[in-house]
DNA sequence: TTGAAATTGAAAATCAATTTCAATAATTGT
DNA sequence: ACAATTATTGAAATTGATTTTCAATTTCAA
């Protein structure tokens, strides 16, 4: 998914594209690592300089609301936001850089309808992921 | 683990036993659901009216240390806390009631290696949550 | 019982996130 | 191209959560 389509997409749904947006898009879009949205402005006031902190919220508002990005949970915080994955996916997260990916062919079928019998609950969604070293960093 | 065993907890690693301790353990170890920081300061101001919330934010940070209580991560937030489980264990979530309840048996091995071989990663920890209806609420 | 040291709550300070608002910029229809 | 409409902007003010500071109090070991 290119930049163009990220902004298309907010168009579509009655945005207009502006230069801030657009630095905001560009910044999220080419991160491999989960920025908060402090990160987001430092970075993206490199492409637009006149951009605002407000706007850096409300920009990563909506594109949450468009499942284009989505929020990480760590450990250590929970305020970061990557592109997100398509379909259900579950992350990997390299605690040395930060960089995460994606990964599905999760088959949790069995682990949950086990613990639906044991514990009578009906299970509705889960929450999966990995922590390690990615290649580079191990 | 009963009230009387974290505070001794808290005793031997050079904390002292205090009404307000004591009010917040009692809480927090009581409750089925995870509490944020001000449901904790509300109800425990029932046995100890006297108790200030800054109290309860530094014996949350206490007993999260000793790993007697975890923070729950949550779609809506992070800041709630429950009584730890024993070992490594995950957490289920009842979607409407809240209550937590934590499940072992999570055979993750096979997939953990699975994501190794494709991904590169060296992967060190996982976290696994289920969220649904408890038997009551559904 | 006493005295040192930890703990307390209130107030102030910090930090993140949201709201308000007048000025500006992007789109639409012409 | 142009004006009119409407969304968007950043700054400032506000809110809300958490942390720090500090003098008074409480715990507990001797």
């Amino acid at each position: 998914m290119t930049d163009t389509s990220w902004l298309n997409q907010l168009q579509d749904n009655g945005c207009r594209v502006t230069s801030a947006r657009r630095a905001v898009v560009e910044t999220v879009q080419g991160s491999p690592r989960a920025l908060t949205p402090v990160e987001v402005f430092d970075l993206a006031r490199q492409r637009y300089s006149a951009l605002g902190l407000v706007t850096v919220y409300r920009t990563l508002e909506k594109l949450e609301e468009l499942h284009l990005i989505q929020r990480v949970h760590q450990p250590h915080g929970c305020q970061a936001f990557i592109s997100a994955g398509h379909g259900h996916q579950h992350l990997l997260l390299c605690k040395q850089c930060g960089q995460v990916e994606f990964f599905d062919g999760d088959d949790l079928k069995p682990l949950t309808e086990s613990i639906e019998q044991r514990t009578g609950y009906q299970i509705q969604e889960h929450w999966l992921q990995l922590f390690g070293l990615c290649e580079k960093c191990k």
